[in-house]
DNA sequence: AGCACGCCGACT
DNA sequence: GTCGGCGTGCTC
């Protein structure tokens, strides 16, 4: 077909300076074989290493002198398609990553054909050669051994093994070798089926004179029924029926009477939650017509990118399962993302009744080899509906129609790992290459979507009334200044002690919400409830203590430095606070508060194995616990009738998150608190802590208001040029020896204004630091940090990419630099 | 990253 | 004289 001799191909785990295309001859006998998407292995560098290596081209020519070959083709099952290439390439650009950090995103681990060196004697010694003492140990070893992998030989001969290997290669001792081990990772059931007909069967059976095949045994006969009866039957349950062994079976198999196959095995960890009989998706007026909205814009069948905003308790859900419902209709696949892991469980309970088993689950809490069986699953076409969270945005789905992204405002969206990609840019991606549909949906969405559907970007499609009789809850905001004044700093106020007090006696229960404060410090003080900003970023300052003497503050967006006070300067009270509390501390509180009352706490300990998350819920709508306390994590998921109570412990941590999202998170974590008293038939009562009553965010997330809210908040992005009206860009430099890692920041910032300066000076760029980062020392590792306002384009990228790259080469001996647009918190 | 090449100090 | 330290540069 084609006369291709050359490929295009990427080394995987080469570092970014590494990572580009170099050209491979390609063996007649591969020519085949390898298509755009194919790994490989070939040898690379002058030890010509192994290495694997994906293929992005091929060619007919190459004007490299020295071509190398492609050694092998590993299978096929593993390749990317074409669309899968193109979003690996796409990733490799967007988020400044090498290709083997793109492709590990994409593939699950188990995926990869692990190419495993070792080393073996060579077959003749060299004789011009002589070996030292320890070189003869380590040869006499691998000899015994016959081969021996570097692991092996570490774990046996310590850390210098590498350099004695060496040696022992170059003199000719001994000579590396690989094995290309493909995924160990496979299941497989076995099936059983008959390879003659009934009537051969029959004959044997009853041994009747001049038939083909002679039956003795009564197992086997029994056995050859059974399969007549039951067709291809799994052997375990043919095993089972019959109470045969599987020697019988195999003598069967080598009559070849029976013939075993085996059929890929999926793991499903969801397998055990009940399956509940379909209820009608009956749509209300609204959501009928936000859903012919939707669909409308689905059916033109072009890129196109929809924001369903709809007011808690509006029954976007039900909008979302209609639309599922007609993409799937339509043959095409459809992607749903959720937040975190343990909102997953109940999004497969609402869909599985529906779709069954054609739907499959990816996130991260899944062991490898469950990741990999959804993986499989997925990829060999046994799926129309994949839910995940960020990184199911990779789904190899082909006939992709429509990727949901559930909470769009959320932030763990965003990796912050490499690749550094929002599951938002990512989908927006596939969806612009297959021609369909990227669903944002949110009560609160973030302001950039907002503002992009406000722009004609997105189209809007609203959701404005609460269904059925849900109402919202009263919302009481209790000012915590006053107690503090009075010398008390519980984190239960007066208003929710007294609330809690009553809770048992109506048979109610509470939901309790701590904010988590982060692990950056701030200071804010304890009567006034003022926190100390940053006068040009208005982002809280971050308190440093990690040098001898007293700390200080400092901005993380411009890297602003003050003194701390000794008192607030707003009201000049001396309580200045420095920490916050957690839920161990709030749960010990309430235990002797109210000993009552059972308390439920759940938080990261809590929620460690992979349903516990799901299970504590159940139990406490169940009735098992008067008061649910925790993080994040209780403001969203199902409906608990039964509450009546929300209070949120401590509203203001959020406030002064030294982040410019700090006001949209407070209003969305709010607004969906006060969501989640008063679902049922008894009117609901949030109580809302705080020290700065006076917030606009706070304000507006207790009246719901979030039209109000966008309104503010895109002016004051606007005027402090802060995202949708640009992108942050966040360089890292991480190093372990504090005067080398300061030394680099000084020649990145003047690199950077240098590049800024000249060959890019077309681009508008607002660069700050270098600085320290917020938590400047991490595993023994230290972190220096530069803030780039710019805009997220092509020449933007190639501007980072020539920083990543040189530095790579040069200063990065001991100090490394990445680079992240938009991150979650600076 | 890994490996070669290359140019200076302490050993047989 | 050589072995071996790690600085610089390249990898199709």
């Amino acid at each position: 077909m084609n006369g291709s001799k050359y490929a295009k191909v990427f080394i995987l785990d080469a570092p970014y300076h590494i990572d580009r295309s170099y050209d491979y001859y390609l063996p007649s006998e591969l020519c085949g074989e390898v298509k755009p998407g194919s790994f490989v292995t070939v040898p690379f560098g002058g030890g010509n290493r192994r290495y694997t290596a994906l293929v992005t081209a091929l060619s007919d020519s190459c004007n490299i002198e020295q071509v190398k070959p492609v050694l092998a083709v590993t299978s096929d099952r593993y390749s990317l398609d074409e669309e899968m290439l193109g979003l690996c390439l796409f990733i490799m650009d967007y988020t400044l990553c090498t290709c083997g950090d793109a492709v590990r995103a994409m593939l699950p681990s188990s995926a990869f054909a692990k190419l495993s060196e070792y080393f073996i004697c060579a077959d003749t010694p060299p004789e011009n050669h002589q070996m030292n003492e320890q070189e003869t140990c380590v040869y006499n070893a691998i000899k015994l051994a016959g081969k021996a992998s570097l692991g092996k030989i570490k774990g046996e001969f310590g850390e210098r093994s590498t350099e004695i290997l060496s040696s022992l290669c170059k003199k000719g001792f001994i000579v590396r070798d690989y094995e290309l081990k493909e995924s160990t990772n496979h299941k497989y059931t076995l099936f059983a089926s008959l390879s003659v007909t009934e009537q051969e069967v029959e004959a044997a059976v009853t041994r009747e004179p001049g038939s083909k095949y002679k039956i003795r045994s009564e197992k086997h006969a029994e056995l050859l029924r059974a399969l007549c009866a039951m067709g291809r039957t799994e052997v375990s349950a043919l095993l089972e029926a019959t109470g045969a062994s599987r020697a019988q079976l195999n003598a069967l198999v080598a009559k070849n009477m029976v013939e075993i196959d085996k059929t890929d095995f999926y793991r499903n960890p969801y397998a055990d939650i009940a399956k509940r009989k379909p209820l009608p998706n009956i749509l209300s007026e609204a959501q009928k017509a936000a859903f012919e909205k939707i669909l409308a814009l689905y059916r033109t069948r072009e890129p196109k990118a929809a924001l369903l905003f709809g007011v808690t308790g509006s029954g976007k859900t039900r909008v979302i399962k209609a639309m599922i419902d007609e993409v799937i209709k339509d043959g095409r696949s459809v992607i749903v993302l959720v937040p975190e892991i343990s909102l997953t469980p109940q999004t497969v309970d609402l869909f599985c009744p529906f779709y069954g088993d054609r739907i499959a689950v990816l996130h991260s809490g899944l062991t490898a080899g469950e990741r990999f069986d959804a993986w499989k699953k997925i990829r060999s076409g046994q799926v129309d509906l994949v839910i995940g969270t960020r990184s199911a945005v990779f789904a190899p789905l082909s006939n992709l129609g429509m990727i949901v992204i559930d909470e769009e405002q959320e932030h763990t969206y965003k990796s912050d790992m490499s690749p550094r990609y929002h599951a938002r840019d990512i989908a927006r991606y596939r969806c612009g290459r297959v021609g369909g549909l990227m669903l944002l949906a949110s009560a609160t969405p973030s302001i950039e979507s907002y503002y992009k559907a406000q722009t004609g970007v997105y189209t809007l499609v609203e959701l404005t009334e609460r269904y059925g009789n849900a109402t919202l809850p009263e919302v009481y905001i209790s000012d915590i200044r006053e107690q503090a004044r009075a010398g008390s700093f519980s984190p239960i106020g007066s208003e929710l002690e007294a609330c809690l007090r009553t809770l048992k006696s109506k048979g109610e229960q509470a939901i309790l919400f701590l904010n988590r404060r982060g692990y950056n410090n701030f200071i804010s003080c304890k009567m006034c409830g003022e926190a100390l900003l940053c006068s040009h970023c208005s982002v809280s300052l971050t308190y440093h203590r990690h040098r001898e003497g007293a700390g200080y503050l400092m901005c993380h967006y411009c890297g602003g430095r003050r003194e701390v006070p000794r008192i607030c300067p707003s009201c000049k009270s001396e309580y200045l606070s420095y920490t916050g509390y957690g839920t161990q501390k709030v749960e010990n509180e309430l235990r002797t508060k109210f000993p009552d009352l059972t308390v439920m706490r759940m938080d990261a300990d809590t929620t460690a194995t992979k349903l516990a998350h799901y299970e504590l819920l159940s139990k406490f709508r169940q009735g098992e616990a008067d008061v649910l306390l925790g993080t994040q994590m209780v403001t969203k998921g199902h409906d608990f009738p039964k509450v009546t109570l929300v209070g949120v412990l401590f509203a203001d941590a959020s406030i002064y998150l030294d982040d410019y999202r700090a006001a949209e998170r407070t209003f969305s974590l709010l607004t969906q608190v006060i969501g989640r008293a008063g679902r049922g038939d008894r009117p609901g009562l949030a109580i809302i802590q705080t020290m700065n009553p006076e917030s606009e965010a706070l304000k507006l997330a207790c009246a719901q208001d979030y039209q109000s809210f966008y309104e503010k908040e895109i002016e004051l992005r606007r005027a402090l040029v802060f995202p949708p009206f640009c992108d942050i860009a966040q360089l890292t430099l991480t190093g372990d020896n504090e005067i080398e890692l300061s030394n680099a920041a000084t020649i990145l910032a003047t690199r950077f204004s240098q590049l800024a300066g000249t060959e890019y000076s077309d681009i508008p760029i607002i660069a700050y630091g270098p600085f320290e980062a917020a938590v400047y020392k991490v595993n023994e590792k230290y972190r220096m940090r530069m803030v780039v306002k710019c805009k997220n384009c092509k020449r933007m990228r190639l501007l980072f990419a020539d920083l990543l790259r040189e530095f790579g080469k040069n200063a990065a001996r001991k100090v490394t630099l990445s680079v992240d647009f938009n991150p979650n918190s600076i």
